[in-house]
DNA sequence: ACGTTATTCAACCCCGGGGTTAAGTATGTC
DNA sequence: GACATACTTAACCCCGGGGTTGAATAACGT
């Protein structure tokens, strides 16, 4: 929380505003990525998914951490937490529902199987 | 739930990406309100706050009844909820807070009595 | 009917988003 | 050094967002 908040929640929601990038984010959710692996998925260029990175990291959603030549991504939930503070304030939101959680990555990519390979 | 939750997910978080509809609904919180009286506030045009709100009622973040020739604005947490549900996944978000919000508020309005007149 | 108030629509401007391909930069391997 | 791998940057295209102003529509008051 260090400078401004309205900015922060500008990239944040911007960052969400996409599905390429919030199946990104659920990917994430899984398990670190390099970035070639991250984009292996989706049918677009690998230098379109690396600005989806960008944007993600500009949000403060994800880190990146080159080690090598391997570029990992690593979810990072505070940037979310603080957007979802301010969403709750509207929603009157019940405590956290993994349940409903699972049922919308299912709704949003299929059997869900694609972004939680693991199971 | 209607169709495409992806979709309604790409409207909402994109209606929630700028510092003016997220101002508006915070105004809506306090209550309901006619599209002039949205407005006021702002330093743009009317025909701008006309099309932010179409913004928001699109995503479904609010509600617009003609009554006469007022067009009242109203508050509609359910597309919040949805998107807040997405969100909770990923940040383990605990149960509702409303002290944050009320600071989160403070952080992006001010004192926040532009957008809480009531007190 | 007339003017006034409330709101949207239309046309326009500028800028940035999401995609492309091609070239550039690191890093690792032989 | 030379080649491959991993990723970003640059240049470009198209489209839509956020703002403007000015005209159009809708409802109220007299």
């Amino acid at each position: 929380m260090s400078h401004s908040m309205a900015r922060d929640l500008d990239l944040v929601f911007a960052a969400l505003a996409d599905p390429t990038r919030r199946r990104i984010l659920a990917m994430l959710l899984e398990d670190d990525m390099a970035v070639t692996d991250v984009a292996a998925p989706f049918e677009m260029s690998l230098a379109a998914v690396s600005k989806h990175l960008a944007i993600l990291a500009g949000a403060g959603l994800i880190s990146q951490d080159k080690r090598g030549r391997l570029k990992w991504c690593q979810l990072e939930p505070d940037a979310l937490r603080e957007a979802a503070i301010w969403m709750q304030g509207f929603g009157q939101i019940e405590p956290i529902n993994l349940d409903a959680f699972e049922r919308f990555l299912e709704a949003e990519f299929g059997t869900g199987e694609d972004a939680r390979q693991g199971g």
